[in-house]
DNA sequence: ATCTTCCATAAGACTTGTCTACTAGCTTCG
DNA sequence: CGAAGCTAGTAGACAAGTCTTATGGAAGAT
């Protein structure tokens, strides 16, 4: 289960609750994976009982109790393991070329707007990915290199996905 | 659920059984949906409660009997709804990415490795698309064509995939 | 003559992921 | 003063997807 071993690598950087994970989620971690809530305390639960991460419970001063969640050695063997081992290829998913596959049956005028509004998505993307490089500062270790690099694939990705569309679009009307 | 709404696509192409939708999932739909046996079955049985397809049993002659499912009126507007309604961001997951984000414990040749054996997948892809759309005929209709289309999208961006590649493998080593 | 593969469906357990709502105190803004 | 929003975690239902096993005949290979 991958979303574990993410987990994993996050506290592998620092000791964090799993409120402070889902925050990661939502920004550092979006533009390759995303968790629900209930989803990251269960997994942490289960992480805890299989002995990869131990808690430690904070009585909150001026807040809720906070569960602050520490990897274990066994923690890091598990995180090295799975950075080490066969790549499993994951199976494609994209519900927007299921839609434009079977969009035969769309007049010109439904299938441009399609296309257009899948654009427009495409664009919001990058722009957001873009912001997030502008301000993220010059990579200082490798870790920091690894993480702008990720950032660019997504970059590049985005980008090879407008060309495809502009071209498509010329293509189609 | 998308799973329903490309099963309703296919239906819309021909009548099918649970097995001929399978083999679509196995070979034309490949690149941008995959399903399982169970799911697929599962799936039709709701869409056939749900009144959007009908099933009709014809004995084996020489095989098992086959279900045969057909879209109904009501399948082919749940469809057409689908096609014209919003776009749903889906998240972006990345198995991969995920991993390079967190392989600053790995030394130089590990991350190598892991970026070579990634490399080949992709290549591997690129040599596989590539190969459906050398035997695929000229598109002849809207249809054909967005079939394509969708072969092209996947081509695009792994060709983008791998020039990133590339260019990660020279700055990183 | 047996072994594998194809055709075709079904049942069941299990894992992952999503959605909703609840508790509860603290801060901030109007 | 009250409403909204943040911090923090919990609980339960539900949806979607995977993996395994079972059945059983027909065709083709070795």
């Amino acid at each position: 289960m991958i979303l574990a071993r993410i987990i994993l690598g996050l506290l592998d950087l620092a000791p964090m609750s799993g409120y402070d994970l889902k925050r990661h989620f939502d920004t550092t971690i979006n533009h390759f994976w995303s968790a629900d809530r209930a989803q990251i305390y269960r997994t942490l639960a289960r992480l805890v009982e299989d002995g990869l991460v131990t808690v430690e419970t904070l009585a909150g001063a001026k807040a809720p109790d906070r569960h602050e969640h520490r990897i274990t050695p066994e923690g890091r063997d598990a995180l090295r393991e799975w950075l080490t081992s066969e790549l499993d290829r994951q199976p494609e998913r994209d519900a927007f070329l299921a839609r434009l596959f079977f969009a035969g049956s769309l007049d010109d005028a439904e299938l441009a707007g399609l296309l257009a509004r899948y654009r427009a998505a495409a664009q919001e993307q990058l722009d957001a990915l873009e912001a997030i490089r502008a301000s993220t500062p010059p990579p200082a270790d490798r870790r920091a290199r690894l993480r702008i690099v990720t950032l660019n694939c997504g970059l590049t990705r985005t980008r090879a996905e407008l060309d495809w569309l502009d071209e498509v679009t010329k293509e189609l009307t």
